[in-house]
DNA sequence: TATGAATGAGTTTTCATTCAT
DNA sequence: AATGAATGAAAACTCATTCAT
């Protein structure tokens, strides 16, 4: 994101974003496996020019990877920042999701992805920074008694990941909707004083990897 | 699941079993993309055996949907014949949920499943049949004041969805933990009594199309 | 050469040899390089065919290499077998080249061939047996007293590999002669006293092109 | 070699030499195949510039190619001029082979080159010039009584040829070695009486890895 | 009928060559 | 004039599907 992109000649430059907002967006309708050629399509470029960017696909999922992480991250805090209080820091990263939804598409195909993130340095630097900022929200949130304290971050990300998976309904209205009740129903399961004690223990963000 | 396979001999038709199996498990593990060699091999028999039974990939598709819907509606319907509340039902439903985590990988995957559902007659019928289960189980579960009343079917079976997904953790026993707990906290959310009201109204199941 | 090609249909097994037979022609006129395709066209076979029997270029070098190694090898053992002195065994050995020649051409290209046959059990265990027939083949003629003693195996193979390059000259019947007189000199440098006279007439600048 | 490359500003003519020089090194190891663009990499300049001097790769080989002539050309006759017998000329221009070795490489690959000399004037002329001093070597030689007289240029040059490819060979000093021992050997077989021990020691299989 | 061979279209990737800066 | 970006055609390889045995 840095030494990679400076010090190109501004068209050279305008291409290069071009093809990562392509990407990012076949990846989110069609998953990791576009066919290069089609993004190269979308972007306005030939696939050559494509290529000279990124040698191979794992290189242009992993600039995607990175683009979309250092946004979720900024959102993160930004939603820690200016909300009143970290439950609603919360809620709003789990509804401000359309970069955490490509994230979580890409790391979950079956395929290439996972490891991707994994062998690069740089979003795994982000992803920790992502975790530290989830379990600042999570823990000012059970401080404040608005998040129930037998959670911890794994749990939280975990649902997260569930909510933010594509849902593949015919409108795009009903989906919406469909995703605002299915996140409202989960942070009412997520609010402290309910119901049945959760089984096992609290998954930290260890637990689950991110 | 009837005119289809009467009337094989006993060893096409043992032949025809083995190559479903051999789908679901591929389908599981790897989505619907998976070679149909693979298939084969796993079946032990040659493609062209294959293709002989299913003259393409969305046949066979069609075929692992169709037995799997018929095993989950039975399950369900077994669930609501043998639990004492249609509340444990529901919660026996969802966790009974091998062959459902199948459909739905089938269904949401991004090239050619969900019409193949739509388009088949019996396929059709099942799902009509789940619907009427589910209805059924949930009704029922908000009459026994065990079931928050301000959802329906649809958003009953949308949260089936979502946590039916396959969750990528390296290993299994967290993947089942964090699987289980997901579950619980949903199962908490649609308790009676809590939280928040939910935005919108009630999703049926055709608002949501399963 | 063995296992690899038994109990294939006998169709399967025509093509098979149809392939390597058109790799043979296209590796000793143009080397390693040739486009699969072009080799698949020769063989009267499409791509997917030839990708079947040899998963890739590596795979199809070395078959062709273990082919002609197992012919040179016949070839230097009828040699010595049939010729009644070592001396003479050797001169056949040097004219009967043309399998010894593909396998120069494919081992000696800049990029990828010496490591095939290198990481080949089997075609290193060819080169062991042709070098044993070498051998005995070069001790014996300098037992005989018809071979300088100054050199060794080596010398004389290293000999063979030069001679055996393909010779670029526009009309083929010149080229033959030109390596039949080449050959000949050679071989008076490696007699024991020399002195024969050269087949043919001496070549000008222009018969050969430089 | 003149025309072409007068009237440049220094500049630019420093640049013309280093992309000759940077291609004859690449063209050395790797053939006339290389990559453009490790050729300009090599030469410190852009792809752009390359082209500029040498709108194709024809253009490049062919310059390359006059360049060794030419070199080769005034080799030749130091060795005539400086020597004390032609014969020791002759020697000298076969052990002095550097630039030759080039042409022989460039010349005999399959693909584009040998046309591209026959194609160009200056090429032929200096090639016209070599076949010169080479007569002019040979018979003196054979006056001289050291070179026998049932060969000609050509079978000379043909000798040269083979002797000057590429030998592949694990370790440089062994080649070096192998290619001196070749070489004796062929001025040997062209002696007008023959019989010089060989240099270092007789070279056993193992030593040339065949 | 079962098998596995053959086909060829679809994808990824490379590189010579052209062109904008 | 120099640079390096963009292009697109070519080559390797994969796999769904058809067909001969």
């Amino acid at each position: 994101m840095t030494a990679e992109v400076t010090g190109l000649r501004a068209d050279a430059r305008r291409n290069r974003d071009q093809i990562v907002a392509a990407a990012k967006q076949w990846f989110a309708v069609q998953g990791p496996d576009v066919p290069m050629e089609e993004i190269a399509r979308a972007a306005g470029v030939g696939v050559g020019t494509l290529y000279r960017r990124f040698p191979d696909r794992e290189a242009l999922i992993r600039a995607v990877v990175r683009e979309s992480l250092t946004i979720s991250v900024a959102e993160a805090r930004a939603a820690l920042a200016e909300e009143p209080t970290a439950w609603q820091a919360l809620v709003r990263v789990l509804r401000q999701s359309r970069e955490l939804r490509l994230i979580v598409r890409l790391t979950t195909a079956a395929q290439p992805a996972k490891t991707i993130v994994k062998d690069d340095e740089e979003s795994s630097e982000l992803r920790r920074a992502m975790i530290e900022v989830l379990d600042n929200v999570v823990h000012a949130a059970q401080a404040e008694g608005a998040l129930r304290t037998d959670v911890d971050t794994g749990d939280v990300s975990m649902l997260f990941t569930l909510l933010v998976r594509p849902v593949p309904l015919q409108d795009e209205e009903t989906a919406e909707l469909a995703r605002e009740r299915c996140t409202a129903l989960v942070l009412d399961g997520l609010r402290a004083h309910t119901g049945t004690p959760l089984p096992g223990r609290p998954l930290t963000a260890a637990d689950v990897g991110l």
